[in-house]
DNA sequence: CCAAAAGTGTTGAAGTTACACCCATGC
DNA sequence: GCATGGGTGTAACTTCAACACTTTTGG
């Protein structure tokens, strides 16, 4: 029985997204401010990740990781890159870090990155919680990142990008009712440029991947907008005739 | 100095991508023909793949392998995957395999997977080659490889497609001077479904990324079609534009 | 009444698709 | 002279980009 055992050589960072209706965030792990008593640097921040067990796919392992963190699971995960440079790790803050957490923290490690689209609403980080603490950070608020976890969140948001291309992913980032503008918002943000609006509604509403709900928005200072929900099915039905533009 | 031992947990497999002017092939090791006397199996194939250096970046191993297999550097490679499955490795072959060229042969190993484009004319497998014997297979003759290979083909070939529709790297496919037919017939080949011939030919020329040559085709039974070289200087133009798109 | 976002159509430009015939060459 | 692939234009259709005003609500 080795299947708990970890597998010192390979880990596995994720990079959350998440949307608050305005910004696109990510989740970041504090790492200075319960390890490393002589860091008097500002508090730095990494992707949260893991070595990943002896026995266990690397799907399964990003699902772990996430489900640990945050207790979902079920969620949209996407695998975006291996990352091996062999001095990954190699930077002061980086090595006091791994000494204080893993029992071989010279060994060498590659990581794969996962990405994975999360409501936000569905995990509120706990500001005390003891065994980690997590933080959503807007993504273009991010600053310097542990190891080369900067690459990888690049890497992340330029694969989450491309991939809402061919798929509308998109959708996994926001609750199951939600109203055009901020469908369209979620699109403005993760692509960082404005849209028309007009021709983004039409666009969205001849693909026919969402629908009209009979409720609106209630206690809002302007006219209330109507809410929609993502008709899976329809998407299915797209998908088995190969279509796979969802370009806006 | 440790620069040149292996690390046992981590290999990179290559899927090495050619041209004929008429399909499009894939390089595979032959593994049935000078191990194992007693795989009375028909040859099995393998993709070309090696254990990382303990000291080696990935996209370097990557390129060693295939120019320790090829002789040739400077080639176009594009990471397509991790794969990590615990069990990718433990088929019958596949230890008989291992037990035979590694030292570890029962350790987990996780493998990156690289695609490249040559041309094919660039290396053309000697018959008898002792260390390795390599052959060019259409990819859609290709039966049952080693390991998880098949999937890994897979997944090479869908990111092969994808990145042709932002970039044109079909060029790494071809000589120098190629005609628009040539051009055309590799298109074809990769996305397996045809093109209209005006179309086609009005797109490419509108995009500007390939140069008329003077030379033109000799020896051929038909009317001779006219050289073209690959505009490297626009291309890069287009792409400081923001340009990227090459769809066909 | 003011601020804020919702909602709604038209037009011109660009891009995409479909389609058929003559040309130059080797054999 | 015939088989082979090279080379060429047009018309219908679809998609895309740009653009401004009225509506409904809360405060």
């Amino acid at each position: 029985m080795n299947g708990k055992r970890l597998n010192p050589h390979i880990s596995i960072d994720c990079v959350l997204f998440g949307f608050d209706f305005e910004k696109l965030h990510v989740l970041l792990i504090d790492r200075g401010r319960y390890h490393s008593d002589f860091l008097h640097e500002s508090i730095q921040y990494a992707l949260p990740g893991d070595l990943i067990y002896m026995v266990e796919d690397l799907d399964e392992g990003a699902m772990r990781i996430l489900k640990d963190l945050t207790g979902l699971h079920n969620i949209f995960m996407e695998q975006f890159g291996a990352f091996g440079n062999p001095n990954r790790m190699n930077s002061e803050a980086d090595q006091r870090w791994l000494r204080s957490i893993r029992s071989e923290p010279e060994e060498r490690v590659v990581t794969i990155g996962y990405f994975s689209l999360v409501k936000m609403t569905d995990y509120v980080p706990v500001a005390s919680s003891f065994a980690k603490s997590a933080v959503w950070v807007p993504v273009n608020e991010v600053t310097e990142l542990a190891f080369d976890h900067n690459e990888l969140l690049e890497k992340a948001l330029g694969s989450l990008r491309e991939h809402m291309q061919t798929r509308p992913i998109g959708f996994n980032l926001l609750p199951p009712k939600f109203t055009l503008g901020q469908l369209q918002k979620l699109y403005e943000a993760i692509h960082d440029r404005e849209i028309d609006k007009r021709n983004f509604r039409r666009k969205i509403m001849k693909l026919g991947i969402v629908k009209e709900l009979e409720e609106k928005q209630k206690g809002v200072a302007h006219k209330p907008a109507r809410f929609f929900s993502f008709d899976k099915g329809r998407y299915e039905e797209l998908l088995e005739e190969g279509f796979q533009n969802f370009k806006l």
